[in-house]
DNA sequence: GTTTAGCACTCTACCTTTCTGAGTGCTAAA
DNA sequence: TTTAGCACTCAGAAAGGTAGAGTGCTAAAC
C-alpha cells in the first residue's frame, strides 16, 4: 500500500523536525510547526498508521514519534527537496578549495577539511582507486649505498615514496637503469595488472647493462612492492570528535564503537568501495543506519560520492553524520565538493 | 613542615588506591587494604592534616580523599616505587618494535603503537627536532615537464618530500645540476643556519650550467621550501578515544576539550618542546593536571622523555592519560621503550 | 468514508521527601 | 600520641506524587 498524499506530508514534516530536535514529535507539535490543513487527531490517525507501515517507531507509550531507518530512508528516496547552496556558502568551499596543489593528496586533504567545516559532520576523502590508475613513472633515487628512495607515479597524480634496502654495492647508475627499464615495460598498464612477473620481464626486455640473476631480481622485488604499496587508498578523514557534541553520542560507550571502526581507515575504505558497486550507476550513495555494515554506525547515516580525475571515475569523499542528519542539505554540499574536484582534476 | 613517615605512607596509599579504583578512598577502606599498625582513627587525624597542608582534597564532607595535584607530584617525587618492567612485558614491547625500518618515521609509529597499547592511554612520538639535524641530502626529481619532486634527506634518518612546480622548459639536467650545487654548499650545515640566503650562495658557488638569475632563483626558493618544510614535526598519537571509557571523561564535554586540544599537533608538540627544555637534565618530564598548560589537559597527567640518534639527543615519546594514571608502570614502559628506540637508532 | 472533538488512559520526566550509610571531626580516656 | 566512641554531615538511592505531553478510541459531524 503506497503512501497517500497527506501521510508523505507528515512523514516529512516528522523527519524535518526530528532533525532540528532531536526530540519525538507529537501530532500537537506537528500542528503548531506546520499548516495541516486537519486537526491533531487526524494526524494521529496518519501517524499510527505510518507506524503500522513501519515508517515510524516510538520510543514509549506517551512519547511522539521517530523515523525508523524506513522512514529516513522514503524521506531521502522522495520526500526531500534538494535545495541549492546558498551563493555565499558555495563561495566560502570555492575559498577553501582554492589552495594551489602539486599532490592530489594535498587537494584531498583541503575538500575533506572544507566539508567537515561545513557540515559540522564527518568528512572523508579518499584517494583514486587503483583500478583507475595506470603507472606512469618508476623513479629510483639512491640516498645512501644500499638505501634507494622508489618514487611511484600514477596517472591519477598520486605520488607515493618509498624507501627500500638493496645490496650497498649497487651504484646510482645500475639502479637508475634497472627503473628505467621497468618504467619503460611497465608505463600505462593498469596497476592491477603489475605482478612480479611483468615486473621482471620489463627489466629484462629493456635492460642493457649485465647483473646477477639474484641481485636483479632483489632491487625488482623491492620496486614491485613499493609500486604495490602505491595503491593503498589514502584516507583523509576529519571532525570525528565534533561527533561528541551531538546527543546521539552523549553515551561515551557508543562514541567509543563509532571512534572503534573509525580508526580503521582500511574497515572504512573497503565499505565505500563496496556501495560504490552496489549503486554505480548512482549520483550519490546513501546508507542509513542499519543499512551500515559497519559496527557502531547503527545510529549513522553515510553519504559518499565519486570524483572524477581526467574525465574518469576516480576516488571517493563522502560525509558520516547521525541518521538524524540534514540530509539535503549535506547532499548539496557534498556535490558542490565534487563538482569543484572534477573541474580542478579536469587537466 | 615536611611530612613525617606515617603520613608519606597515607598519601602514597592514597594515590594508589585511588589510582586503582577512582574512588575517593576513606580511613575505613584505608586500613582494610593495609597494614597500617595504628587505628582508623588515628589515620582520620593524619588525613585532615594531609589536606590542611594541600596534598589531599574532598569531594565533599561525607566523602573520602582524593590527592590533589600537589599530591600527585609528592608521589612521583619521592613516594612511588618505579618497579622493573616485567621481563613478559619488556619483551612484547621488544616485539612491537622490532619491524624492519627505512625511515625513522616508520619505527616512530611502531613505538607510539607499542606504548599506546601497553600502557592503555594516549601514546606520542616525535621526529627529531631540527636544531639536533643537518642536511644530508637534496634530490630533485623530474615527475614531467613543470613539475618537480624535492627530496630532503636530514642526519637523523629524516626523508622528507615535496612537489613543487618549477618553469616547465627546465630540464632534468639542469636541476640535477641546481640540486647537486646546493647539496654540496649546503650539506652538514644545521637546518636552523640554512636560509634563503645560504642556498643562493651555495648554488652560485658550486654550480657550473648558466642560468637566468630569476629563473635560478625561482627554482631555488622552491628548495628552500622543501628544506624548510622539512623540519616540521611530525606527530604520532595513538590511543586517543580510549580516554572514553575512563570515568574521568564519561562526560562528553570534557572528552571533547581533550580532543580539540590533541587535534592540534602543533600545540601538543610546541608544548613539549617547551617542557622538554624546562627539565633538561631530568630523565623524563612529568606533568601533572593543572601544570599541564594546555587547554582541556587539566585532568591528565603528561609524561614524556627523549630519545636519541646516534648518541644525541633528538626527539621525544610520550605518554598523555588521566592524572589517576599508574605512574611507576608508565615511566618504566616509557623508559623501556626509549632503551629500544636509542639502541635501534645507534647506528 | 473521512474528519474531528472529546475523553480516558498511559507513561516519562521531574520534584520532593525520606532513608541509609559511608565518612567525618571532636572529645575524653588510655 | 593514640584510640574508642559518638554526634554530625551529606550524597545518593529509594519511594512517592504530580504534571503534562502524547496516545488511542468512540461517537458525532461533515
Amino acid at each position: 500500500m503506497a503512501l497517500d498524499n497527506r501521510k508523505k506530508e507528515v512523514l516529512q514534516a516528522i523527519v524535518d523536525d526530528y532533525v532540528a530536535t532531536c526530540e519525538p514529535v507529537g501530532s500537537k507539535a506537528l500542528i503548531d510547526r506546520h499548516d495541516f490543513m486537519v486537526s491533531s487527531a487526524t494526524l494521529r490517525n496518519d501517524m499510527a498508521e505510518l507506524e503500522r507501515m513501519g515508517y515510524l517507531e516510538q520510543p514509549h507509550t506517551s512519547a511522539g514519534r521517530i523515523p525508523s531507518d524506513k522512514g529516513y530512508r522514503e524521506y531521502v528516496n522522495s520526500l526531500m527537496k534538494v535545495d541549492r547552496l546558498s551563493d555565499a556558502e558555495g563561495k566560502e568551499i570555492k575559498e577553501k578549495l582554492s589552495v594551489s596543489f602539486d599532490e592530489i593528496a594535498e587537494l584531498l586533504k583541503a575538500a575533506s577539511t572544507a566539508l567537515a567545516d561545513q557540515t559540522g559532520y564527518i568528512s572523508l576523502a579518499m584517494t583514486p582507486k587503483l583500478t583507475s590508475s595506470y603507472l606512469t613513472q618508476l623513479k629510483m633515487l639512491m640516498i645512501e649505498p644500499g638505501k634507494v628512495l622508489v618514487v611511484v607515479v600514477l596517472s591519477a597524480g598520486v605520488v607515493k615514496n618509498r624507501m627500500v634496502r638493496i645490496p650497498d654495492f649497487l651504484t646510482q647508475e645500475q639502479i637508475a637503469q634497472i627503473s628505467n627499464a621497468v618504467e619503460q615495460g611497465l608505463s600505462g598498464l593498469p596497476l592491477s595488472e603489475i605482478s612480479l612477473i611483468t615486473v621482471a620481464t620489463a627489466a629484462k626486455d629493456n635492460q642493457k647493462v649485465e647483473l646477477p640473476e639474484a641481485l636483479l631480481n632483489q632491487v625488482l622485488y623491492e620496486a614491485y612492492t613499493a609500486i604495490k604499496q602505491a595503491d593503498n587508498l589514502d584516507v583523509y578523514m576529519q571532525g570525528k570528535h565534533r561527533m561528541l557534541s551531538l546527543p546521539e553520542f552523549s553515551d561515551t560507550k557508543r562514541a567509543q564503537g563509532l571512534f572503534d571502526t573509525l580508526s580503521h581507515d582500511g574497515l572504512v575504505a573497503g565499505y565505500v568501495d563496496e556501495v560504490t558497486k552496489q549503486d554505480e550507476k548512482k549520483e550519490y550513495m546513501i546508507r542509513i543506519g542499519q543499512e551500515i555494515t559497519l559496527e557502531g554506525l547503527d545510529d549513522c547515516s553515510f553519504i559518499t560520492t565519486t570524483y572524477n580525475v581526467g574525465g574518469k571515475v576516480a576516488g571517493n569523499i563522502g560525509v558520516i553524520g547521525p541518521k538524524r542528519m540534514e540530509y539535503s542539505k549535506v547532499i548539496s554540499q557534498i556535490n558542490f565538493v565534487r563538482m569543484m574536484l572534477d573541474e580542478k582534476l579536469k587537466q
